[in-house]
DNA sequence: CTGAAAGCGCTTACAG
DNA sequence: CTGAAAGCGCTTACAG
C-alpha cells in the first residue's frame, strides 16, 4: 500500500482533516481523546508527513543545494573540499535541512537553474565559480553563502580561512628552523586562497630577512598531485644540486607530488629537503613522511555555512559575515629536524 | 519578485493556466501565436517550473536519496565510498535526477524516514549496514539498490565488485613474484568485501603451493590507516627478523598504514617487504612507493546503481541483477621486483 | 485548439 | 474544541 494521508488517519479516526493537522503540529487546540486515537492512527498506519505537500504551502521546502564547482574529479571525494561536505551535511542534519549535492563540470548554470526548480531554501557554493555564475545566482534573489571561493563579492557572505596567516606561520616555521634557501610552489593565483598563502609566506620570510629570488617560486596551473610531481621534475637538477634545503608549496597535494618526485630521487626529507604543505588533508598525515602543514578547520567552515544560511533564509537581521577562521602549524615529520 | 507562476504566464498571455502547461511540457495541441506569446513570457519573466508542485501531481520528484551508512567521519570525503557518490552525481545528473546524500552516524533508521518524508522517487545503500535498516527499509515500498553492503538480501539488487577473484589477483601476482611468507592484514570479516578478498586469496595461493599460516593472517578490527599501522607495529617483531617478504592488506587504507609504520623502521619496500593492497584510492598511486593492488570500479559502481534504481522506479519489467563488476590488477612500485 | 474543473496532500485563517 | 473552505502551483482528463 501507498503511504497513507492525513485524509486516510481523519476518516479512520473520525475526525477532520483540520483535526489531524492541528494534531500532527501540535499547534491549535484538540480534545485528548481526538488525539489519542489519530496519534494510536498515525503509530499504526506508519503515517509520515508529506514533505512535498508541506512544502507546497509553506513555501519552505527545508533542502539546500550545495554546488561544487570543480573542474576535474573527484568532487564528493575531494581531500579537501569532500571535508567541507561532511561537515555540511552534519550541521545540516541538526539543523534539520536536507542536502542535495550537485557538481558541476562544465562551470556552467545549469545546475544552478536546476537547485532553483527544486525550490532549495538556499544555496552553498563551494570552490571556484565564475563570476558570471555568482551574478547569475545571486539574481535568483534565493540565499546562498560561499565557501573557500576564489573571490569575495559585495555584500556575500564568504567563508575562508585566514590563509595569509597560515602563510606565514609556514614561514616562521621554516626561517626557525635555520632554512635560508626555500623553494616555493604555489597554486593558481587566481584563486584567492593560493594567492594569499604565498603573499603570506613571502612576507613573512621577507621580514625574516631571507630573500625568495623570483625563480625560486613557480606557478602551479592546477593544484593536483600530478602538478606537483610535474613542477619538481622540471627543477629537479637544481634540487640535485643543494639548491635549496626547503621547499613550500601551498597547498598539500602539490606539496606531495613534489615529494614523491624527491623520494623517488633517493632525496632525504627532512634531512637533505624539508617540505611543507597547506590544507591539512587527511592524507597529510599518512604519507610517509608525513606531511608539515597548516589546518584550515574545514569542519568550521561547512558548520558556518549551514548555520549562517539557516539564518538567511530564516530572514533574521543582521546576519554578519563571520570571522576568517584560524589556521593552525601542524609539524609533522617533513620539516622535523631532530 | 517572487518566481512567476504559470497563473501569472497565463494571466499575461492572455490564455488559461491549462494552455500554458501544454505549451511547456509540449503535449497536446497550441496555436502557434499562443505558443510564441507564451514562450516569450517565459523567456522574459525567467519562468521556472517548480518542480514541488509538479511533484504533488505526478507523484515522482525525480529525486534520489543516497544513504552512506559509516559509523566514522570521513563519510563524503571517503576515499573509496566518496568515489562511488561521485559516480552517483554525474550519472544521475545524466538521467535528470536531484540526489539527497545523507550519512547516519547512529547507523539508524532516522535518516531513511527523513528521506521518505521527502518522497524520493528511490534509495540507493552504500557500504554496511544492518539487516535491520534494511529490514525496515524493504518495508518502504520504494525501489533501492545496495552497493557494496556487508551482505546479500534476496531479491535485491546489490552492486558488487567480484572480491574473490580480485584476493586471488593479489595471490598471483605475489606467488609468481617468488614470496612464499606472506603476512595478511584481513580487514572485518563481517563485511562481505573484506571476507571474499581473503577467502580467494587464501585459495589462489595455496593452489600455488604456498602456505599461510594461521599466524601469518592478522584480523583488523576497523579498514583504517590507523589501524595498519597499530597491527603493524604489534606485528613488527616478525618483520624484523625478516620472516615475511610480503604483505596483503584486504583495502589500501590497511596496507598504506602497514607501510608507513615499515618505512619508519626503515623497511625497504619492496626490496625487503612487497605490499599490496585492495581497492585502488586515489592516494595508492600517490604513496611513496606507489601501491600495487586492485582496481575496484567505482565508476561503474555508482552509474549502474543510478541506471539499475531508475529502471525499478520507472517500474520496468525483468530489472536483472547486474554482473559483478570486474576487477584488475595495478602493479605498482610496492611489489615492482625489478 | 482551448478553458473550467478537479485534484495531488497539506496548512491556515475563519466560522461555529 | 472542531470542520468547511480556500489555496500552494502544477497536470490531466473532459467538454466544448
Amino acid at each position: 500500500m501507498d503511504n497513507p494521508t492525513i485524509k486516510e488517519i481523519a476518516l479512520r479516526a473520525g475526525v477532520s482533516k483540520s483535526t489531524v493537522s492541528r494534531i500532527i503540529s501540535g499547534k491549535g487546540y484538540s480534545s485528548p481523546e481526538a488525539r489519542d486515537k489519530v496519534l494510536e492512527l498515525i503509530e499504526q498506519l506508519h503515517y509520515r508527513p508529506n514533505a512535498v505537500a508541506r512544502a507546497m504551502v509553506s513555501q519552505r521546502t527545508h533542502n539546500i543545494g550545495v554546488l561544487l564547482y570543480r573542474r576535474d574529479h573527484p568532487i564528493a571525494a575531494h581531500p579537501f573540499y569532500g571535508k567541507i561536505v561532511d561537515a555540511v551535511l552534519l550541521e545540516a542534519a541538526r539543523l534539520n535541512y536536507s542536502i542535495f549535492v550537485t557538481t558541476d563540470h562544465d562551470m556552467s548554470i545549469r545546475s544552478a537553474d536546476f537547485m532553483m526548480e527544486k525550490r532549495v531554501d538556499g544555496l552553498i557554493l563551494i570552490s571556484r565559480l565564475q563570476r558570471s555564475v555568482i551574478d547569475y545566482i545571486a539574481n535568483f534573489g534565493v540565499p546562498y553563502v560561499m565557501v573557500n571561493g576564489s573571490t569575495d563579492v559585495d555584500g556575500v557572505i564568504h567563508i575562508v580561512n585566514q590563509d595569509e596567516i597560515g602563510g606565514s606561520l609556514i614561514a616562521g616555521h621554516l626561517a626557525e628552523a635555520g632554512h635560508e634557501r626555500i623553494f616555493v610552489i604555489a597554486g593558481p593565483q587566481s584563486h584567492r586562497s593560493h594567492n594569499l598563502r604565498l603573499k603570506g609566506f613571502k612576507t613573512h620570510i621577507g621580514q625574516a630577512g631571507i630573500g625568495i629570488a623570483e625563480e625560486a617560486v613557480q606557478l602551479a596551473e592546477t593544484s593536483t598531485f600530478g602538478e606537483g610531481y610535474d613542477i619538481m621534475c622540471r627543477r629537479w637538477d637544481a634540487f640535485r644540486e643543494g639548491k635549496y634545503t626547503a621547499l613550500f608549496a601551498t597547498n598539500d597535494m602539490l606539496a606531495m607530488g613534489a615529494m614523491k618526485l624527491l623520494l623517488e630521487q633517493s632525496v632525504r626529507i627532512p634531512g637533505q629537503v624539508a617540505v611543507a604543505g597547506f590544507d591539512d588533508i587527511d592524507f597529510a598525515a599518512m604519507f610517509s613522511p608525513s606531511l608539515t602543514t597548516v589546518r584550515v578547520d574545514t569542519g568550521e567552515m561547512g558548520a558556518q555555512a549551514v548555520r549562517l544560511l539557516d539564518r538567511l533564509i530564516r530572514q533574521e537581521q543582521d546576519v554578519s559575515p563571520p570571522g576568517e577562521l584560524l589556521p593552525r602549524l601542524i609539524v609533522r615529520q617533513s620539516t622535523r629536524t631532530t
